[in-house]
DNA sequence: ATTTAAATTAACTAATTGACGAACTCAATT
DNA sequence: AATTGAGTTCGTCAATTAGTTAATTTAAAT
């Protein structure tokens, strides 16, 4: 994890137009001083300065190592909230904020805290208490529905296969959930069947397959197919 | 897309062990000579070889661009197969394989080819042609399903908060499949409500709300909550 | 309006790079 | 056995970098 920060830092600031620019964004992030991260890499704060002002047209790539890793191993002895936050906002992405309460509120004085307007729900359900909030990005979330536009091809007479699927449920859900439907779905070695998975097929009058190929093997075959 | 490459490259090389080895495996995934790409850089191949052998601890960081730009050019010269290739595995991941038939093949017959087991459909729907296929690594696709195992703090009782709502009905849905079940979802500035979702959250008896609040509005708001 | 911290610039030196070209190794062809 | 192609090694040298110190400018805070 730190190591795919440095690189991605290195590669930046190499690629950049102006990679003193880069750099100094990067100390930025990194809340330092010139000072200071001149004191990390022992050396005078001028020579920071020089790189971040492109007085050399080209610094070894030694330097721009040393820079990076400086920065990321100072925030490491801080804790990491840098780094780790600089992956908060690219693996978990879905996840705005996710937060406990200590005791419960009511869920009708929440809504009107937020200034919410109910679209459906009402009576005494409004007066149970709720304990915590997640805030999640859906279109990221579920961007992957998006997928599902990508899904079908010229025609939606087709199968989807499937692969690495735990339950099954999930995929059939969202099958479900698309108004277009496939005709055929096939899981690739799922490790279960839901029944709630053959359940909706049922219902969508979908055919719902499994195999044991792996997907080479099927694409192998499914080239004969014309 | 190409700069990223570029930077990928850039940073993997810079902070690489051996900067020259890293270099020169992306000669061969270009498919370059040394002589070929000292001609793409208007050098003499032994600069090449003197780089990937490491005889400069510390090239700069211009010479790295140089390099990766023109392999990276040069493959878009060529069509960009290689480039695009690096990317069909990262970006468009969920997708594993799409194709579409000239001529429709009988569901059955395909499933025989593939060795398929049914597990739900029958009779003449099995002899419905299908024009096409997809394959899809669900564990990616519906990845942030898996979203939905992380939503549920210590309590369930809960309100569950969409950013970035369409018609909020993916959101439904998804909360439909899951097992567990929020008390409230609230939509954030939803485009839209298609009439599904409040469809759906009664029959899932949940109570369903939008706000005009964006999220850092709603956070700060409900830091009062204790 | 002063003071202070942070950042920039300049002048200088030792070490290193970027490039060349010639000689060399090592497999494959022919 | 001779030839080709790809890659390696190395001496050389002008150009550039990495670093220092010291002076100067900019930006924030008192």
């Amino acid at each position: 994890m730190q190591k795919q920060l440095t690189r991605r830092m290195a590669g930046e600031i190499v690629i950049s137009e102006k990679p003193g620019d880069t750099l100094k964004k990067w100390r930025n992030i990194f809340k330092l001083s010139q000072k200071n991260l001149a004191s990390l890499l022992n050396v005078k704060p001028s020579v920071v300065c020089d790189f971040e002002k492109g007085r050399r047209a080209s610094p070894g790539i030694g330097t721009v190592r040393k820079f990076v890793e400086a920065m990321v191993e100072y925030d490491k002895a801080q804790g990491g909230k840098i780094v780790s936050s600089m992956f908060a906002k690219d693996n978990n992405n879905a996840v705005y904020d996710i937060r406990e309460f200590n005791t419960g509120t009511a869920i009708d004085k929440l809504i009107k805290e937020i200034d919410g307007e109910i679209l459906s729900g009402n009576g005494d359900i409004l007066e149970r208490p709720i304990y915590g909030y997640t805030i999640v990005d859906s279109l990221k979330a579920i961007t992957t529905f998006n997928v599902f536009g990508d899904l079908y091809g010229w025609s939606n007479e087709r199968a989807i296969f499937f692969s690495g699927v735990h339950f099954g449920r999930s995929p059939m859900i969202a099958i479900r959930a698309h108004p277009v439907k496939p005709r055929v779905v096939i899981y690739i070695k799922p490790k279960a069947i839901d029944k709630l998975a053959t359940k909706l097929a049922e219902m969508e009058r979908i055919v719902l397959v499994k195999t044991e190929l792996d997907e080479d093997e099927i694409v192998r075959i499914l080239k004969k197919f014309n």
